[in-house]
RNA sequence: GCCGGCGUGGCGCAACUGGCAGCGCAUCCGACUUGUAAUCGGAAGGUUAGGGGUUCGAGUCCCCUCGCCGGCUCCA
């Protein structure tokens, strides 16, 4: 019997050991409950893994992204057991950890009912307590397959293994050398295996915390052609506390959800009258809107952009030449046909014309630019609408204002020399990031997609672009990732994405350089030598819809809205009816100031007054009664709740003048 | 578009296995005139999403349509 060395390191320390042949990792670790699996070399293997002279030994940690997917990658296996234990014609599909959980896919005759969920549930809990250990064995193909037999997604999944199709799928099959995880119970009989990569936890009874969340369907691989799995969607933490907070963070997500908001602030509504996906907005909703849109258009003017104006519909040729029509008619909705004329007979004298609601602007601003000849002294002609374009989105994706049919976009256009195009591009994500600043969004991060397997232009320009649009993001120093062939067909893009109050990151802004409708229209511009040249043409959108990004800061500030943004700024609330005149002076004063006041005389108490004001969430109110009116003062409150009383009418307006100019959140 | 769930006054909800559609908030009217998160009393408001069917009888069971929710696919 031999003894050997190995490295052993744990959360940054690393420590010599000395051990006999055969010791398993697991033994390195046995009084630390924390350590879920290991790593050796780049590998990550379970902790039943036979050290080797030499080995460099990690130990993985629960807490630990890759901790915490095995966990959760552990409890699909769980699941999928208590599964096939409840429904035994069950078959599996896959099962992998994905953000703060697990799903894992079937094929059952009926969908599961939420009665099953709970079923399963409890099946699961007693898996868990009967501590099965996770035990790997490597398999021949062969042997997978026959052990396996009953189990057909599985098996085509042997099949992939090595095909060029296998990184496109969810595979766990990856390695060469197949492996399969039995779940052994206490008596050593085999309770349940799955064909896996691994690694698992040790034994079931290592997972703290876990939740079913929801059933759902999907499509096997992804692919919409192929059948529909039953989804099982779980999650699991390190810790019951860890599981709460995450069950918290859900619940305060859908208190913050904007459809909920967008009814008790009374902010928009979609009228079923109207259709899926078309938002109208309330007076409320409105003069947020229209404060978003005030402060863009200012931002816009200082920062070079001409504003244009363009019509909802256009005639198909329009589309035709674009390209939207051979490409994404689907995505747009029906033309309404127009001018046709039929003789006495029936029979069509004149043609007539399809119009369609626009799905983008920019053909529309090309024809602006292509109006009339143009020069290179133009040049950046930066052109900027809010535009209303018109999307058929599939029923199943509407949602809110996140996901509409008809919605604005914050369009511009921006023809330029290519001497001009890097810079540009520069500064613009630089506006595009001060400007989502303003709005109180302080994290940032980029996409910078690339292209695609499908797309048109010469590959020349595609590098040129590209190389412009990173030299921009390393200009600007927000992080960012290269999302190869992630691009447009017609272009490379960046994507800007923004963190939330609660974490969650939106995609808002895209900045694309277009290769293909400058050509597409013949696009020229005249250069100082007297030579036609075709401009670089960029499309940006900044809050991408006004709509949605609303919608977005709806929920980053739960509907207490900074200041300078909130619908109502101050309610004026007197103590008494005869307070009432007081109030409705100073609520003048502040209006002269550009302030949006409210004074509620209704026949209320003032603590009913005080309620309602802090469930609208305004930020300020100006309380008076016969003392305040005697010394020609104010109660000053909050949202909040803190209070300041006896404040000088003088010094509140100051006060609410300077925080709604400030555009800060007091 | 696909799979599943859901649809009761403006909003949030109730109505046992099929048996008189009800509550709270909001609204309107009246009284009260109050010092920092809900004053009291009264009234009005519903073809139970729409249509069809089963039944003596349907909010409840069945079918279709519309809409919403959760996912999948999609998002130029």
């Amino acid at each position: 019997m031999s003894e050997f060395h190995v490295t052993v390191v744990r959360a940054g320390e690393s420590a010599e050991r000395t051990v006999r042949t055969g010791t398993k990792a697991w033994e390195l670790f046995a009084d630390d409950p924390d350590v879920v699996a290991a790593e050796v070399g780049d590998q990550l293997v379970d902790l039943s893994y036979k050290l080797g002279a030499g080995d460099v030994i990690t130990a993985v940690l629960i807490g630990s992204g890759e901790g915490l997917a095995i966990l959760r990658h552990s409890t699909a296996h769980v699941a999928a057991q208590a599964v096939q234990q409840l429904f035994p014609d069950a078959k599996l599909g896959i099962g992998p950890p994905i953000e703060d959980g697990f799903y894992y896919d079937f094929d059952v005759a009926e969908p599961f009912k939420p009665d099953d969920v709970e079923r399963i549930q409890s099946q699961m809990r007693r898996i868990v307590k009967e501590n099965q250990q996770f035990s790997r064995r490597e398999v021949s193909d062969d042997e997978a397959r026959r052990e396996l037999s009953d189990e057909p997604y599985k098996l085509e999944l042997i099949d992939l293994k090595g095909s060029s199709h296998s990184d496109d799928t969810e595979v766990e099959v990856g390695a060469d050398q197949l492996t399969i995880y039995d779940n052994v119970t206490r008596d050593g009989s085999v309770a349940w295996k799955d064909l896996c990569r691994g690694p698992h936890l040790p034994t079931t009874r290592r997972i703290p915390a876990f939740k079913l969340m929801r059933t759902a369907a999907a499509y096997w691989r992804g692919d919409d052609k192929n059948k529909q799995l039953q989804r099982l969607y779980g999650t699991a933490w390190p810790s019951k506390e860890d599981l709460d907070t995450h069950l918290e963070q859900l619940a305060e997500a859908e208190r913050r959800d904007h459809r909920r908001l967008g009814v008790e602030l009374d902010l928009f509504s979609f009228p079923a009258e109207i259709g899926p996906g078309l938002a109208v907005f309330h007076p409320k909703g409105g003069v947020l809107r229209k404060a978003m849109e005030d402060y863009a258009r200012m931002r816009h003017e200082q920062g070079g952009y001409e504003f244009v104006y363009t019509p909802h519909i256009s005639k198909e040729q329009l589309f035709q030449t674009s390209g939207h029509l051979e490409w994404y008619a689907d995505g747009m909705y029906p033309p309404m046909h127009l001018d046709e004329e039929r003789d006495s007979e029936g029979n069509i004298r004149k043609p007539g014309q399809n119009y369609y609601p626009k799905p983008m602007n920019c053909p529309m601003h090309i024809l602006v630019f292509k109006a009339r000849a143009r020069s290179y002294r133009e040049l950046p002609l930066r052109l900027f609408e809010f535009g209303t374009v018109y999307r058929y989105e599939m029923s199943g994706v509407v949602h809110g204002l996140t996901r509409a049919r008809g919605f604005t976009q914050d369009d511009s256009h921006i023809f330029c020399t290519p001497d001009q195009l890097a810079g540009e591009l520069a500064s613009l994500l630089t506006f595009v990031i001060e400007l989502l600043r303003d709005y109180g969004l302080e994290e940032f991060s980029a996409d910078l997609s690339t292209r695609p397997d499908n797309f048109v232009g010469d590959p020349v320009d595609w590098d040129i672009a590209e190389a412009a649009l990173e030299n921009a993001l390393q200009k600007s120093g927000v992080e960012y990732a290269v999302a190869e062939g992630e691009g447009a067909f017609y272009a490379p893009k960046i994507d800007v994405h923004v963190k939330d109050a609660i974490g969650r990151r939106w995609q808002l802004s895209t900045l694309q350089v277009d290769l293909q409708f400058p050509d597409r229209f013949d696009l020229t511009y005249q250069t100082a030598a007297g030579t036609r040249e075709r401009p670089y043409m960029i499309h940006r959108a900044l809050f991408g819809s006004i709509e949605r990004f609303l919608g977005i800061l709806v929920e980053h500030y739960a509907g207490a809205f900074p200041p300078w943004l909130a619908p109502v700024q101050v309610v004026a609330i007197p103590i008494a009816e005869r307070h009432g005149a007081y109030l409705n002076q100073l609520a003048e004063r502040l209006r002269s100031r550009g302030i949006r006041v409210e004074v509620d005389d209704s026949d209320e108490r003032m603590q009913k007054k005080i309620r309602t004001a802090q469930l609208q969430k305004v930020p300020y109110m100006l309380i008076a009664g016969d003392r305040d009116v005697e010394q020609g003062a104010v109660s000053f409150r909050y949202r909040s709740g803190e209070q300041d009383n006896g404040i000088g009418v003088d010094e509140a307006v100051d006060r609410i003048v300077k925080a709604v100019e400030s555009r800060t959140n007091v």
